[in-house]
DNA sequence: ACGCCGTGATGCCAATTCAGCATCATCGTG
DNA sequence: CACGATGATGCTGAATTGGCATCACGGCGT
């Protein structure tokens, strides 16, 4: 299965397992070779590149500065690797491969439930990994080629990202449809605050964009509630504790069924989240990840109010 | 000096050389190996893949589809290799390493020159190749592996291509300062066509703003040359031969000693050129390619008007 | 304080891989 | 038709690599 298209050298791939493992002798075994074949490659890699690669602790092997140098690169040559027997799977027919997301919690009720229908559906043979992580991590686990592809909302821009789609979503309130406020056609914050609200907490991307509402007052009075998870807060609403803040993303079953309400929370203009989908840059994506980043693309957009794709 | 930090197979490099020459033999002199060697190294890789990487045909070896794919991998893993080894240089403090620039005619007389002295001056171990290509060959140089940077103006968006720096410069009529023409704040068509005009030719990407003024007419009444280069159109224009059209960024020797003035020419509004600094998508610089990008930034923003910096 | 266990490095030997040489069949060219 | 050049292949010696046993070292529990 794991025919690593071995066109590289061993060492590489000893050098990253040593890595992940912070120890040669737990390497080997994971890689079924002798531990000294293991030492030897390492020693071997230092003297090419005439600067050691790891500090020999006592605790274990720890990347030095050279190393972390040379980590990246071998990540760069694994990943593009692994796009090249992609591309090298497709051109003989057989569209398989694997696909590693990072998402955020809010898209599990709709999204991401169609995206991956879409996929089987098209690609039977891609298989899916998907994390929940917050909105910091992803960035994070991006870089470090743990995920291939990242969905999330409002992400900063950062240099080690590319944005491979994105689409606005308004940031409304929630709530029961026999709520007082649901029949509102727009809200603002001094109508709000005036019944119990379920709050984010600063973990939550959500928050960046509630906060300002709330700006002042460090703990508004009629917040009833402050979670971590948009699910939660969902549910919340839907049990009448409360009016939570969200954009439709994650209520479009509700909303269908009429068993929640949403309408739009205006502070002068109204308040927009993008939700995008992210890559590390500097790499060309296997045509499995390509193929999610399309599929993602196109539930996003279909999704977003004032679309936009860039390639 | 060409110590390829051979931490790779040779078997990718022999790949690499024989693409390049076509020719295993060929190949074999080249990197003072025995033919067989490479010949049985290429039988290798197609072994490893599972499906030939060239056409042996009798004028020669030719890539197929796979052989293609991996030859973006070959050259995606040897790019990356020379950032790590000058990021490793770096790390020794021997800020050292090579540059290939593609560039556009326009900025021999003073971007260049400029930037090449203050690249000399910050870093004298850093050598660097210049070739002077038309708008069109620059990404396919990039794509190719080439070049490390292009830069050109008016380069159409692509996947393959990523920009580093943008400055835009607003397109004008050139002419000596005895011109008639000379003193007027502004121009517009009718009124240059009226006098004997440098046209540029279509290899040039001036020709797309330039063009629309003529449109209707196919050749331009009072064209009295059209020119593939924008520096003979300078010194024609100097010569009082007639009006040329350029941007201000190929001529501000001369506007200083006052040897040719510039006068903006409008159609509705201002007619804008962005001249562009371009990587190849998808891969890190090395540290020496990215110093000429900053420095290329620098002086484009600078001489740019309406700057913008995407990094 | 003293074994005990696990660690990374190293000497030795076998297995594997690799390069060079000579040679063959093939094809284009004069 | 002969010549020269090409890519592939059998053979041999050299170089690389992996496995085993062993060493020196340091943390940890008794």
């Amino acid at each position: 299965m794991k025919q690593t298209l071995r066109v590289h050298n061993a060492a590489i791939h000893y050098f990253d397992m040593v890595r992940r493992c912070g120890s040669i002798r737990e390497a080997a075994r994971r890689l079924n070779v002798a531990s000294s074949a293991v030492s030897r490659q390492i020693i071997k890699l230092e003297d090419e590149i005439q600067a050691p690669l790891f500090e020999r602790l006592p605790s274990g092997l720890k990347l030095t500065t050279a190393g972390e140098i040379f980590a990246r690169h071998v990540m760069v040559v694994m990943q593009d690797t692994e796009r090249t027997r992609s591309e090298l799977g497709a051109l003989r027919g057989l569209r398989s491969g694997h696909v590693r997301l990072a998402i955020v919690e809010g898209l599990i009720s709709d999204l991401m439930p169609t995206v991956i229908e879409r996929m089987r559906e098209r690609y039977p043979n891609i298989s899916t990994d998907i994390a929940i992580l917050g909105s910091q991590q992803i960035p994070e686990a991006l870089a470090k080629g743990q995920a291939d592809l990242g969905v999330a909302f409002s992400l900063k821009r950062h240099a080690d990202l590319r944005q491979l789609a994105i689409a606005h979503f308004e940031l409304g309130a929630i709530m029961r449809p026999d709520h007082p406020l649901a029949r509102h056609a727009e809200l603002n914050l001094i109508t709000c605050s005036q019944y119990p609200m379920i709050l984010p907490t600063p973990e939550l991307s959500l928050y960046q964009l509630v906060a300002p509402l709330f700006s002042g007052q460090e703990r508004p009075t009629n917040g009833v509630a402050r979670v971590s998870s948009v699910e939660l807060a969902k549910q919340m609403a839907k049990r009448g504790v409360g009016i939570a803040f969200q954009t439709r993303i994650g209520i479009l079953e509700e909303l269908e069924k009429e068993t929640l309400a949403f309408v739009p929370v205006r502070l002068g203009g109204p308040i927009y989240s993008d939700l995008g989908v992210y890559a590390r840059n500097g790499r060309f994506l296997p045509v499995a990840a390509d193929a999610y980043a399309r599929a993602l693309n196109e539930e996003i957009v279909a999704r977003g109010q004032g679309d936009r794709r860039q390639w």
